[in-house]
DNA sequence: TAGATTGTTAATCGATTAACAATC
DNA sequence: TAGATTGTTAATCGATTAACAATC
């Protein structure tokens, strides 16, 4: 049974369905048409629909689609109706800020620990998730099925702490490193680069850009 | 002197060519040529040239690119020239952990301050940046030359505070909050989403697919 | 000069949008 | 039934890749 590819850029604006679906659900709308979700979410109706029917017909034809249904069913294609046990492995701020994000849970995300180099933080507690030693690494995750791992460490020590978690059974990794993980581990492995100062950077090119044309307009 | 538009798929993807050149620095080398770069990024030489090329001719023939010379290029592009003051609303974790990346600082962006509204974090410091009370916004952001805010709020709040910071003077809005401020706020305000979230589901949805293909192989 | 590699045009590929028949 | 809106095909648009003449 070997479904067609899914594009990048279909699963890319899946996330974004999904939480607006989530935001109409919150606000008690019951349908939606594909013409009023697109006046809310800033795209076309027709993308919406062909977004959709890459993994089924989920409206209905006069009607609309149905908000708490179509909502479960982009859940179940993002794999958010299972739980996925998650460590995050630096305990630093950008890492305690992760684990203090509640409502990673309510999507199926469950933190189960924090790792750190640094002994002093041994056993300490965010959010009743506690803070391990990294040595402890290799039994923790195939003891507590751990799927995912945070990466939230210096670009110098991402590649080679990346490469033990894979050794010991992880199968994702959120890279908040500076660094491309997916060109530097086994290609099974999947990586999701965060890159902040990428996302900065381009914050800045559009700031430039926009005064640049201000300025023109002179 | 209207320039033409460079799509937004280019400006995703400078300031990863801006990374890998400057680890090209780091290591020493002079010169690159567009095919060796595409074998360390994993992009078609062409695309670099192409991209490149939207820009000016950085290159030349038989020679390559200069390392040193397109790094500082693409760094004026993105406008990381200039020193861009920054400051962060909300003084939690993530916070607290955006104020702590120094390496933001060497591509121009300068934390000036931290916010927040809790009165128990008063003049604490993150690496010599003081913590902030909301009420100094009217008066700090004009006369910091505050260009840019990152906004590490929740949700909840994140619209508001967003709108009051654009009546301050802020030009763009560095956004962690689950909304997309961009359509919320005036157009002229330069909006960046990072929607954590979103990233962690992508990543869900490759390792659940993923897993559907192991089990289909057996 | 010969070799290498760019800058750029042309060809291909893929993604988005438009249109409309199917149908609830 | 009439009206609304989907699912889907066809048309358009844009982005990526290939090719090669220009030139260092």
């Amino acid at each position: 049974m070997d479904e067609k590819l899914i594009s990048k850029a279909v699963i890319r604006r899946l996330p974004r369905y999904y939480r607006y679906l989530g935001d109409l659900l919150d606000d008690g709308v019951e349908r939606i048409s594909s013409g009023e979700l697109s006046n809310r979410m800033k795209v076309t109706a027709s993308q919406i629909r062909q977004d959709l029917n890459n993994f089924g017909g989920f409206g209905q034809q006069g009607y609309g689609y149905n908000v708490r249904y179509l909502y479960a069913e982009i859940g179940k294609i993002l794999g958010l109706n299972h739980t996925h046990n998650m460590i995050i492995v630096g305990a630093g701020n950008l890492g305690q800020a992760l684990a203090n994000y509640k409502s990673f849970e309510n999507s199926g995300f469950k933190t189960v620990a924090l790792f750190d180099v640094n002994p002093a933080v041994k056993g300490k507690k965010v959010r009743d998730i506690e803070i391990h030693m990294m040595n402890e690494l290799s039994e923790f995750i195939p003891d507590h099925h751990v799927e995912i791992a945070a990466l939230t460490l210096p670009k110098s020590e991402a590649v080679s702490v990346a490469e033990k978690l894979v050794d010991y059974g992880v199968k994702a990794i959120w890279n908040f490193a500076h660094t491309d993980l997916n060109l530097l581990l086994p290609e099974d492995v999947v990586v999701e680069n965060v890159h902040l100062a990428e996302s900065l950077m381009r914050l800045s090119y559009n700031l430039t850009t926009k005064k640049d044309s201000k300025v023109e307009e002179k």
